[in-house]
DNA sequence: AAAAAGATTTGGAACGTACCAATTGGACGC
DNA sequence: GCGTCCAATTGGTACGTTCCAAATCTTTTT
């Protein structure tokens, strides 16, 4: 009696139980555990009363519990590294997009590329019962670090991979990329070709130099190694590459930067240098951002798709919840040289000397 | 026994528990729970036993299942309207840095300007045990929509105020920065000053509409309606504007923009028509974002401080969390004028005629 | 009219954790 | 050797949900 009188005063405080939504429908918990469930063993008048009691009492599941069940929680965790970069937004849009007709719903979460955040984070969602990750790693983040994290969770990286963590992996053909925007610069004319941006300890950066080295190669000019220069990766680091590239003995007359945000950088300085970008001195970016298509000259790049790299990556970790086979699977996206006014689009160059 | 055996096997399968960890570690799931607490009651060798088995059996803590028990999430939800807009990435950013120190993680999701989306994501987050709520609402929500949704839980919204919703709200201050900057295109010379940008729904935009008629008035300019101009708030909305600035009798020599975006359609259209921006014609953005920079020329704005904005908002909500007091708090944040080369700095204006 | 079959509904036992009350094991004073 | 006190540890219960087996109500078949 005092119990039940306690009961009753409690449906106005707190959160409204699935057993309150039952006693105001006049059910048990179970059917309304069923109409939850979307069942189809409950009758039609049975369901509306229902609905009606969870909307009159604002019930809000509560899936920790159903978490504890056994149930899954319908959510995916997208941890990226650097969310002030507009390429990562992007991508982490492209996740999104990806997740809108399925049955999950993405979280968000910034690392700022420290390692230390990314583990919390990531054990937060882990925490909350995260059904999968799309995991764009963060600077110098190690596979040791994270493996024990990561244990039976399937994960799908993008854009970075974890030498020795076994996880799908999407990115863009960077080899590929950098080859062919290598190759038209040499096409138009230049043997000065600079690769500008990024230090050696990132992989990314690998992949584009080794295409950059292949076009070399196939060109038949050897490379020079004082036109690859190493920089930070933000707009400074594009302009304090330009009195490297100017003073050489034999000065650059082209470069592919390791992104569009140091290509910008890049050209920005050139011409407060005085060299006319498209005209004197031709760049082309990686990653063509949003930006690109807004700067003085527009910036020529290699097109990376930044949402369609996310989308897959959403669908990949999808089908892999989906199927329950958690097997790697390495899916890379195909790039496009997006030609603009910072470099000339076909004919020989011609150097005024 | 059977019963034992099993146990035994299903040490290896799914996620280790608190009682796993206890058995290994030779405690109680009692101790165990004591440790993961923090609590000073527990004996140092016994804490290093447990932590040793956690790491071992690769422990992670259910919090769905302490939720249960009433124990706080440590999430706290930002619910974004439009996170391909840097602006609201940046103030996204704030949340996260004012919330590094404190106890709790955000986790962010972006409702693309969809108040379906809102509502999905808000209750998702809602099931999760979000302790509260940071909401950039999208476009075109109604309060009513959301109360039901809100109740009883801790928000903060972040630029726009949903009229009817009872909850604290954080907003820079937009009157006064737009009469502040109308002022200054004024007193630089100009009598022809437009207003560029948004539809007259906006409420944001009707607080910057305000500031710009307050500087009208105190400079005993009137207002002229044909000055006034809706667009989309984007790239190409400025640009639709440009005609009918310059096609007026008396064309506009001056502009102060809703946001930077449109700040920039407009400049952009305005060279191409042939007019100087900063020479012939003076524009002022509105919010600063990252981009006003680095265009040419580069954009005068209104400082907005998004991840000031975003910082204050967590700290408002923290403050609530932290009090138990969820009396609705208005917080404005002062604005600060960027001059750059999109128009004057002093002195009066002369039009060639 | 009873039995069988089908359609709905229901009680109860988990799930992993926090917290209260109770217990244990010394150390200490007498 | 006994009680007292303190520090450290422990069972047991409750939280809101799902799911199984079983119960109830309806209809159909014999």
């Amino acid at each position: 009696m005092n119990n039940e009188t306690r009961r009753e005063m409690e449906v106005r405080e707190g959160r409204a139980t699935i057993v309150d939504v039952a006693r105001r429908a006049g059910v048990s918990k179970s059917t309304v555990s069923l109409v939850l469930g979307g069942s189809s063993l409950v009758a039609e008048t049975t369901r509306e009363r229902v609905s009606d009691a969870m909307n009159e009492l604002g019930y809000i599941y509560h899936r920790g519990a159903a978490t504890l069940r056994g149930a899954k929680s319908g959510v995916i965790g997208m941890v990226i590294n650097d969310l002030s970069n507009p390429f990562y937004v992007e991508l982490a849009i492209g996740i999104e997009q990806a997740c809108q007709g399925g049955a999950y719903i993405p979280f968000l979460a910034n690392t700022a590329e420290s390692a230390i955040r990314q583990q919390q984070v990531i054990r937060s969602m882990r925490e909350h019962g995260a059904a999968g990750l799309v995991l764009a790693p963060a600077m110098g983040t190690s596979a040791s670090e994270l493996k024990p994290l990561l244990a039976g969770l399937p994960v799908v990286q993008v854009m970075r991979r974890l030498p020795g963590l076994r996880a799908s992996f999407v990115a863009p053909e960077n080899k590929e990329g950098a080859r062919r925007a290598t190759a038209h610069l040499i096409a138009v004319g230049h043997s000065r070709v600079a690769f500008v941006g990024g230090v050696s300890s990132m992989l990314v950066r690998e992949e584009r130099l080794a295409g950059y080295r292949l076009a070399l190669d196939e060109a038949g000019i050897s490379l020079d190694p004082s036109l690859v220069i190493e920089t930070t990766t933000n707009y400074s680091g594009g302009g304090t590459a330009v009195p490297q590239l100017l003073n050489l003995p034999e000065p650059a007359t082209a470069a592919l930067c390791f992104n569009d945000v140091v290509a910008i950088g890049l050209t920005r300085a050139l011409m407060e240098a005085g060299v006319s970008v498209g005209v004197d001195f031709d760049v082309i970016g990686f990653d063509d951002i949003e930006e690109a298509r807004h700067t003085r000259p527009a910036l020529s790049s290699v097109a990376v798709n930044p949402r369609d790299l996310g989308s897959r990556a959403a669908q990949l970790l999808m089908r892999h919840l989906a199927s329950g086979d958690f097997e790697p699977q390495a899916v890379l996206c195909p790039t496009a040289l997006a030609l603009r006014k910072s470099c000339r689009a076909a004919g020989p160059y011609e150097r005024d000397n």
